[in-house]
DNA sequence: TTATACCCGACAAATTTAGTCGTAAATAAT
DNA sequence: ATTATTTACGACTAAATTTGTCGGGTATAA
């Protein structure tokens, strides 16, 4: 519960990674995949999601890779999460309304608040807080 | 990810329930799976659990049930999550020690600072606020 | 004695997450 | 051109977790 799965997980690294790279310099999942010992079609996921969303850039071909083209401060960590998994929320009726117990449901302002607090809080906490 | 699971969920319904009695009025397991159209069994292991950390108490026998017992403004949800689902970090490198990239390991920092936000965050909520 | 209600571990089903594989497309180097 | 390298991506399998069920127990009020 509240846990972040694996592929956030890489993609941090991946991230973090990147940013220690000089100017245009090139990241291959290979190189990252072998230095964390972290599974490489995994992490290449993660970084094909982060491309498809010009966080990073790839380049492919032989001497390929990745790079940053995203300022870390201009993405915060709830964006970063929805580009990762989708929606987020503690529960499933924050965004999906087929819960059939809505009207019984005793709970579900505190749910939306709990939901709020959470969000707001990494509104305000940036790429470059976390690979810093 | 980061969702809440339906253990905690059916535990808040029940609290939430149970605070709207009067004095020493019991509710049983039964009672409230029926209102709120959730799984009797599921229900009544949560409603157990909560007992055994005496935030609750159970009384056995027909015209039996479960009352609170624990003022929910102190009991905060850091606490409460932990009652329910064991220790509480975003990733197992949080309290398991079983990591074997650690010394690779780019973003333990970072991590270790969005869970003490979240931990922080949680402290200052109470079961009350979540229940009101 | 009986019916009701909590207690609890073991099991099964369902869902989600993690990881793998095969194939394709782009491109630099030879 | 051919080859080697690297990204792209959907389909698939495996593992882990969550969710739900079952059976047998204990306590107790009526």
């Amino acid at each position: 519960m509240l846990k972040i799965t694996r592929k956030v997980e890489y993609a941090l690294i991946a991230l973090r990674h990147l940013k220690g790279k000089q100017d245009g310099e090139l990241a291959t999942a290979k190189e990252i995949a072998e230095q964390y010992g972290i599974p490489q079609e995994l992490l290449a996921k993660a970084l094909q999601q982060l491309a498809r969303e010009h966080v990073i850039e790839a380049v492919k071909g032989p001497s390929g890779g990745y790079k940053l083209v995203t300022d870390p401060n201009s993405i915060n960590m709830t964006k970063f999460f929805e580009i990762m998994e989708g929606p987020m929320g503690i529960m499933d009726c924050y965004f999906d309304s087929g819960c059939e117990q809505l009207n019984a449901c005793n709970i579900r302002t505190p749910i939306n608040r709990i939901n709020d607090s959470i969000r707001s809080m990494f509104d305000k906490m940036t790429l470059a807080d976390i690979t810093y």
